[in-house]
DNA sequence: GAGCACTGC
């Protein structure tokens, strides 16, 4: 600790935190922020008046960081230093240094929002800008405007970014700590290759570029079998990804056997979420792979895109940790200097925000007009109003955009609006234990099924057994199915693996749907209590579950069309997309789908596929496109908007335009057939 | 028949 840089700078820290209100701490890689920022203000005497909170953007980090402090200053962790992470607080009353998720914060906030237990806040890694930390941002520059005393602000984040975040907060001081790293010298991808160890790897790299990360894997160990033996070092391939099995991920931290270097092949997950100690050479590729949300089509894809400055810095400073490293860039440093952004464009800008604006409707903050919110980089107007028709039209808000009853209770939920109101409406309907697993399940989905590894395959003795099917009504009835014959099988282990299901994954769902039932009980106390499982008839909860999904995924219900299997969504932004092929649900007999689904989400890969569908019933569609029709986006957002959207668009859409004020659910359907036919005629024109 | 970034409540 004694030898960690920042430790010099504690008198200039302490001196600035005495004099402002906010201060952006620039601390490089290694600089000990993370762990000293928060003794600092312990010593100096900040913990007296309230609890010093540090937030994390990851729950191991939390916990690392928390056992750090706690082992330096010689107290057992959950007493004086503890951390808070979902599912797990291990803080006590006389905690004074709290190491907590940006999430978890959030969630504090929802139910005192002044924070009025914390005299100071550190938000650490805010350079990562992720969702959660861009919107404490936003709830921080507020905050420190209404506690004026006894309230410190602490950012930390990376040299490239640190001048914005203080002129975010009226140009507040900006310290920089330098980092504890060796020198990782740099080499662009024009300048010769010499050695034949670069040069391979380049070969390898430009293929990890074009081509998925296991052909990557495999091509290197072809290439280095068939070096001369004895002419170097043994080498030994470890993939390193997040769909990698727990024991598989850990193999990257055992050390080389004699003689034999390791080469690890990382998704970003090696970038912020693990350092794997002794990395000497890094090579980067300067893309990424990115999941981002449109908020014209409503739909995600994922793309691979060029890296950012910050992020170039990250993954150098990854082979500098335990002795002077090198990193091979594999673009010219003109690319770097001209083309790459300064920094990652934030999470708040590539994701649908129907949950973060419910959030803050729900903290009632009386002068926020949410399209004006003040955020470091604020999302698109289109990006905000999209979120707003999503809770009108699931009912969180009413048609002036203020927050209804339902929309406050759906907030309490730690899910995507979506699912919230799906248990709600499950609640009335008696289906709420099945809905709850269902929450639980498709809110760890990607979790569940192991990433298919070659390795994988060939080590099992026998093949995993057949999941069930969800009965030809679809994926969210067989995630229901899946859980449930777990649950038969009172949560065993070995279950899992027989049917390769995560383990990790499973153990998850389980503690999120005891999570969501404990709100949910919590919630329904006074008014209608929570209705147990009724063992009714398996195909009346199954109808009844759907029923409240289709309320729930009230924008995300689609059509099949006539004449072919293709479907046309019938939300605002009417899409053609199909069935995902990983889908359980199948054309019947005739080859065709059922005429209505209600899916998950839209994900753009090589065409647009609807990802987890299941069948709904027309009778229940209806109502909610009458609403749809009925949607003004003006009047959502207060009516302060420069312009007016269509509610309609797109090329297949001939949905009915506003030319009653209600149109009977009789009528409507006549014009959608006869919108449909108009459509399929024109289209067999062509 | 497709596609396997990463977090978080």
């Amino acid at each position: 600790m004694a030898n960690l840089p920042i430790v010099q700078f504690e008198r200039k820290i302490l001196e600035t935190v005495d004099q402002n209100q906010v201060v952006v701490v620039i601390g490089e890689t290694g600089s000990g922020k993370s762990t000293q920022l928060s003794q600092m203000l312990y010593r100096k005497g900040y913990t007296d008046s309230g609890i010093v909170a540090v937030t994390q953007p990851r729950r191991v980090a939390a916990v690392s960081v928390s056992r750090r402090v706690a082992q330096e200053l010689d107290v057992r962790l959950g007493e004086e230093v503890g951390y808070a992470i979902r599912f797990e607080d291990r803080t006590s009353e006389r905690t004074r240094i709290k190491y907590l998720t940006d999430g978890v914060l959030l969630r504090e906030s929802l139910s005192n929002p002044e924070l009025n237990q914390y005299s100071v806040i550190i938000l650490d890694e805010a350079h990562e800008r992720s969702l959660n930390t861009d919107i404490l941002l936003g709830l921080m520059k507020r905050l420190v405007k209404r506690r004026t005393s006894n309230f410190k602000v602490l950012i930390t984040s990376a040299t490239l970014d640190g001048e914005k975040v203080s002129k975010f907060f009226s140009d507040c001081p900006l310290l920089t700590v330098p980092g504890k790293l060796f020198p990782v010298e740099i080499f662009y991808s024009k300048e010769r290759p010499t050695s034949y160890l670069e040069s391979s790897l380049k070969t390898a790299l430009d293929i990890h570029v074009r081509e998925p990360e296991e052909k990557l894997v495999s091509k290197l160990e072809d290439k280095v079998q068939s070096l001369e033996e004895g002419s170097c070092m043994d080498a030994l391939i470890l993939p390193l990804h997040g769909s990698l099995p727990p024991e598989m991920q850990v193999r990257v931290f055992s050390p080389s056997p004699p003689n034999c270097r390791r080469f690890i092949v990382a998704t970003n997950i090696a970038e912020t979420s693990l350092t794997v100690d002794g990395v000497v050479y890094v090579i980067d590729s300067g893309y990424v792979k990115q999941r981002q949300y449109n908020p014209a089509t409503g739909m995600y894809s994922l793309d691979v895109v060029q890296i950012s400055k910050v992020q170039a810095n990250q993954r150098a400073g990854r082979a500098g940790r335990t002795r002077p490293g090198k990193c091979y860039r594999l673009y010219p440093s003109r690319l770097y200097t001209e083309e790459f952004l300064d920094a990652t464009v934030p999470e708040i800008q590539r994701s649908s925000l129907a949950g973060s604006v419910l959030y803050l409707k729900s903290l009632d903050l009386p002068d926020i007009d949410i399209l004006k919110f003040d955020f470091l980089d604020p999302p698109s107007t289109e990006s905000l109003e999209d979120a707003l028709k999503q809770l009108y039209l699931i009912d969180a808000i009413d048609e002036n955009g203020s927050i209804t009853s339902i929309g406050r209770t759906m907030a309490e939920l730690p899910l995507e609006p979506s699912l919230s109101r799906t248990l709600i409406e499950a609640n009335e309907f008696g289906c709420l234990s099945q809905a709850l697993t269902v929450a639980a399940m498709l809110s760890v989905e990607t979790n569940l099924l192991p990433g298919r590894s070659k390795n994988n395959e060939k080590k099992r003795k026998n093949p995993p057994l057949e999941l069930p099917d969800g009965s030809g009504f679809g994926d969210h009835i067989q995630l229901l199915q899946i859980y449930e014959l777990w649950d038969e099988n009172d949560y065993n282990i070995g279950w899992c693996k027989d049917y390769d299901l995560q383990v990790r994954g499973m153990t998850f769902v389980k503690e999120v749907r005891k999570q969501l039932c404990q709100i949910m009980q919590k919630i329904a106390k006074g008014s209608s209590e929570v209705r147990a499982n009724q063992s009714r008839k398996r195909d009346q909860s199954y109808r009844n579950l759907r029923k409240a999904l289709s309320i729930g995924y009230a924008n995300q219900l689609a059509e099949r069309m006539r004449h072919h299997n293709g479907f046309r969504t019938l939300g605002f932004k009417p899409q053609l997309v199909q069935v995902h092929p990983s889908s359980v649900l199948k054309p019947d007999d005739d080859g065709l789908y059922p005429n209505y689904v209600v899916y998950h989400e839209l994900i753009a890969t090589s065409r647009p596929y609807m990802r987890n569908v299941c069948t709904v019933e027309r009778q229940w569609v209806m109502p909610i496109l009458e609403k749809l029709d009925k949607l003004d986006v003006r009047k959502l957002s207060g009516g302060g908007l420069g312009h007016v959207e269509e509610v309609t668009e797109g090329n297949v859409s001939e949905l009915p335009k506003k030319e009653a004020d209600v149109i009977a659910p009789e009528e409507l359907e006549s014009k959608i057939q006869a919108a449909r036919e108009r459509f399929l005629a024109r289209k067999g024109k062509k």
